[in-house]
DNA sequence: CCCTGATTCGC
DNA sequence: GCGAATCAGG
């Protein structure tokens, strides 16, 4: 594979996306994400985001130039969504591993709820008790969600659900799951709920 | 272990 | 110019 235009221009938006050179590499197919960065490097374009091409006076901080607004106002909105039913809440908690291995590329907790695809959404963590933290984590790392299909999923993608399967507005979340869990780090939390509350079991 | 980008250097 | 190997870090 060559650097065509083509494809030097999905790298650069990709790059400039936030993407990592990985997932471009991925996306590109036919080269490493050692090519994609050794390319990035060429074409000059290292600091994303940080649009500083002509000799610009260099901020002395890098954080996170690209980010203009994102004040997570805890009290703002952690409000994460009206549950229509009591339904089924989070994941099964269990002791500490949730039978991980499953071959199947559905792992994850769709619920094939028959709900009327109104407004509702279902299969959200439906606040419980889980922290404010962990819900308003999660809410803003959808944004940033990778949007996978389900055959898109890998043994390293998140794997929770987004939005309602009825409708094509469903997805999985797909950011880089937490060594040995199903989810990625934000998910992880509201998925496995610390236990407590929860002792409605009562067999 | 998984991942990230950065650099080097033979090709 | 290219990118594998390596480095440095999370």
């Amino acid at each position: 594979m060559s650097w065509t235009e083509e494809r030097v221009e999905l790298l650069k938006k990709m790059w400039n996306e936030g993407q990592s050179a990985s997932q471009i590499a991925k996306e590109l197919g036919g080269v490493t994400r050692n090519a994609v960065i050794g390319k990035v490097h060429r074409l000059g374009l290292s600091n994303r985001g940080a649009a500083t091409p002509a000799g610009n006076p260099a901020p002395k901080s890098e954080e996170k130039p690209a980010k203009p607004a994102e004040a997570p106002r805890p009290e703002a909105q952690p409000a994460p969504e009206p549950q229509p039913e009591p339904a089924e809440p989070a994941e099964p908690a269990m002791a500490e591993a949730p039978a991980a291995e499953m071959d199947e590329p559905a792992t994850a907790p769709a619920r094939k709820t028959i709900v009327p695809a109104g407004q509702p959404l279902p299969p959200q963590p439906s606040a419980n008790e889980i922290s404010p933290e962990a819900l308003a984590k999660v809410s803003e790392v959808e944004k940033k969600a990778r949007k996978l299909t389900l055959m898109e999923l890998t043994e390293r993608t998140c794997k929770w659900p987004v939005g309602d399967p009825a409708t094509e507005d469903f997805w999985f979340c797909g950011l880089p799951v937490q060594p040995g869990k199903p989810y990625c780090e934000a998910h992880v939390g509201v998925a496995f709920q610390p236990m407590s509350s929860r002792r409605d079991r009562r067999r």
